[in-house]
DNA sequence: TGTACAGAGTGCCGTATATT
DNA sequence: AATATACGGCACTCTGTACA
């Protein structure tokens, strides 16, 4: 296929989209070669998991409820002393083993703005203004004094004005970054998940992975009318030998009103099947909640169970979140430790050996 | 080339529920 | 009844993509 340089050049500053993402996974994964079942958590965590800035902790749960004294911050602090010791590193070194894809993109992409800001186009539209000292982009003198005040005593001398620019800027990225990180982890979780599907040695040998395939390209589902949007599927497997199909639906964490999702999406998806055969429906998940783990769980449709599987990273993190049991809580935690000793709730580990052995 | 759109996660914050 | 905790709706920020 042809690819022209401008066309090229332009995808190449999508730093969080899908050609960007697949370089560095790609990248990731050719230091770590075959994945086997056991260790794919930890690969998910180390690409995907990050540290809530507002609390220094791994983060599990919404921030507003993690603040120290809620009853989250307890659970965030006995999740990240059991994820670094499992990732083998000390508590205060767990942010650098953690969030490689996010902190590899957003490097991408600052270096993006730092080209576009550098641009012969830049130049041209300061040049009418040229000679009047306007101010550089990034300068910001309130936010330079209060760094500035606030070292002054460990100060000999001012830093030059394009070293405060520089350091104005980098504060600026640093805060303004962290909101970009959901529009990452959404399909990022997708292609990790296909990344790692693929690397499980006799998975692909086994089953077509499909991500975000058209569900009408999917064996067994048609087009469906044509008045209708064409649905996609998060994740799909399709195993080789009777062409079983697997539709996975990929959600980082499960918010109450994205839980309606499941039914409505299962009703498209079934709409369209045609012939007997029935399809699954995996939702993969690092939720820790245990109200919304179980109703995952128990979810119906008409008479049997909505998810064929609910598949939790790790269900370790959340069991040892909930260890210590605050008495509101009591119930939904034994019904998730319940579903987790019947394997209703299974770990990644234990679900991509099922793969494998019913191949 | 610019704009609208859909879709992601989740922060905010009022309300419901459970426990004492 | 009072208090602590959980739930849940809305809105926000941001992205990539489709379309005019």
């Amino acid at each position: 296929m042809e690819v022209n340089p401008l066309e090229s050049t332009k995808l190449a500053n999508r730093a969080f989209g899908e050609e960007n993402r697949a370089r560095l996974l790609a990248d990731y994964f050719s230091e770590v070669g075959d994945v086997g079942p056991e260790t794919a958590w930890m690969h998910v965590y180390k690409l995907l998991l990050s540290i809530d800035r507002t609390i220094g902790l791994a983060h599990c749960y919404e921030s507003d409820k993690c603040q120290p004294g809620r009853p989250w911050y307890a659970r965030s602090l006995a999740f990240h002393d059991w994820v670094s010791g499992a990732l083998g590193v000390a508590p205060s070194e767990l942010g650098t083993e953690i969030d490689w894809l996010f902190k590899r993109a957003s490097a991408d992409l600052a270096s993006y703005a730092l080209r576009a800001g550098h641009s012969e186009k830049v130049r041209q539209q300061r040049r009418p203004y040229q000679g009047r000292a306007f101010p550089e982009p990034g300068d910001d003198p309130e936010l330079m004094s209060i760094v500035l005040d606030g070292l002054r005593p460990w100060l000999n001398s001012m830093p030059p004005a394009t070293a405060q620019r520089v350091l104005a800027e980098r504060i600026m990225a640093y805060l303004t970054h962290e909101n970009k990180r959901k529009n990452l982890i959404g399909e990022g979780f997708e292609d990790t998940l296909a990344a790692i599907l693929r690397r499980v040695p006799g998975i692909s040998d086994a089953y077509t992975i499909h991500t975000r395939a058209m569900l009408h390209n999917l064996p067994g589902f048609h087009r469906g009318p044509v008045n209708e949007k064409p649905r996609q599927v998060d994740l799909a497997l399709v195993r080789k030998s009777d062409q079983q199909r697997t539709l996975i639906t990929a959600k980082w964490s499960v918010r109450a009103d994205r839980e309606e999702q499941f039914m409505s999406d299962f009703r498209d998806y079934a709409r369209v099947n045609f012939g007997g055969e029935a399809f699954r429906y995996v939702l993969v998940t690092n939720e820790f909640d245990a109200a919304r783990l179980v109703r995952a769980c128990d979810r119906r449709a008409e008479n049997s169970l909505l998810l064929t599987d609910v598949v939790h990273v790790n269900p370790n993190g959340p069991k040892v979140a909930y260890a210590d049991v605050s008495p509101a809580s009591k119930n939904k935690c034994v019904d998730m430790r319940r579903h987790i000793e019947s394997r209703r709730l299974s770990s990644l580990d234990d679900w991509l050996q099922r793969l494998v052995s019913d191949h």
